[in-house]
DNA sequence: TTCCATTTGTCGGATAGACAACACATTGAT
DNA sequence: ATCAATGTGTTGTCTATCCGACAAATGGAA
């Protein structure tokens, strides 16, 4: 969508940046991270840093969509519709973000986290229903995909409550049924 | 010695161009390997080769001479001093490096490679040398360390020509009483 | 041989990144 | 409260790298 051109000098140190941070992050919590932390073990200049990034929380941002996503692509979801697998490896794909967030102490900035898995899953749906439903209007895509951005998230969120008792393949199959028909046949029994 | 400066970008496009190199030495033989194919493989604009090398045989030059350097510098030997110790870890650093060499195909360029190993051992050895006997004169030294190098060198190809039949450390052994005490002992029986 | 494609080495203009210096918080020890 | 130390964010200058283009060399196939 939005890349005009490719340098690979930025794309280099973009990565740099990331590797580093995500480096550091194994290592120390968030807080106690600093922007010389960070370019030193990336051996760059602190001002270039301050080149790709307007502060640290930026970099938090961008670095763990970046996971995120990478997490998300490997279902490769471009070539996939939406459907009981896609949507299971999905949340699947979330819930082993969040183990892997949780193990890294990034305690404090929980809404920041769930805004960014949000808007990545609600990125995913927007494409695949696109895809999935190409001669038909966008607009109506955009709500659904909000909607299930949310629903998923929400349900990673009660997964976590509920002390991660289940394994999350399991615990979303009850969901399916709903995602893929909807309330009424919920409601006329039409489905077990 | 030679270390004005150290720019970070210079580092790292030095290391990716040689890494990369190394990396397609296994691959194919070092006469199809192109400046286009190694500046791909690093991500790097081919004009920048020629920004840091003169051409394709000043970057094997320079590329095996840092693998040998690696090697030799794991012995430490600025803190070793010039015994039988350090010199059968060099003997053995060397026969190491012409066997990983051997194995990467670098066919039709013995005298190159034979050319910088030599003036690898030149380097070490008179760095031993003069630290071994800081007070002394330098001249006699760089006579030392050139006979040195030649005879390592040709112990070298030597014990490759003996199909490798014995150990390197063993092979070496016999010439340590040579190396170490000279002429005049061996006539005079001093050593067994 | 001629033709065609690829590689080589070099150039000039544009840009990302290095570096030093700066003012301004924030923190912590005395 | 004060001072020193450290982190943040910005600026200006200089340089390493990018990119496109070029002529010359190389090499293989017709």
């Amino acid at each position: 969508m939005t890349q005009p051109k490719a340098d690979p000098r930025v794309l280099r140190t973009r990565k740099l940046i990331m590797d580093s941070f995500i480096e550091l992050s194994g290592k120390q919590e968030f807080k106690d991270i600093t922007v010389k932390d960070i370019t030193t073990e990336a051996n760059i200049n602190r001002a270039t840093f301050y080149y790709h990034f307007e502060d640290i929380y930026d970099l938090l941002d961008k670095a763990l969509s970046e996971v995120l996503s990478v997490n998300l692509n490997a279902i490769d979801f471009e070539k996939s519709e939406l459907n009981e697998t896609s949507i299971t490896h999905i949340f699947v794909a979330v819930t082993d973000f969040q183990r892997a967030l949780s193990s890294r102490c990034h305690r404090g900035y929980d809404e920041t986290i769930a805004r960014i898995i949000r808007e990545q899953l609600e990125i995913i749906f927007y494409r695949m229903l696109r895809q999935q439903h190409a001669t038909e209007e966008y607009e109506p895509h955009k709500m659904t995909a909000v909607i299930l951005s949310w629903g998923i998230y929400g349900a990673s969120v009660e997964w976590r409550r509920d002390r991660m008792e289940s394994l999350p393949e399991q615990y979303i199959k009850s969901a399916i049924p709903f995602l893929m028909s909807g309330i009424e046949p919920l409601a006329q029994g039409r489905i077990s």
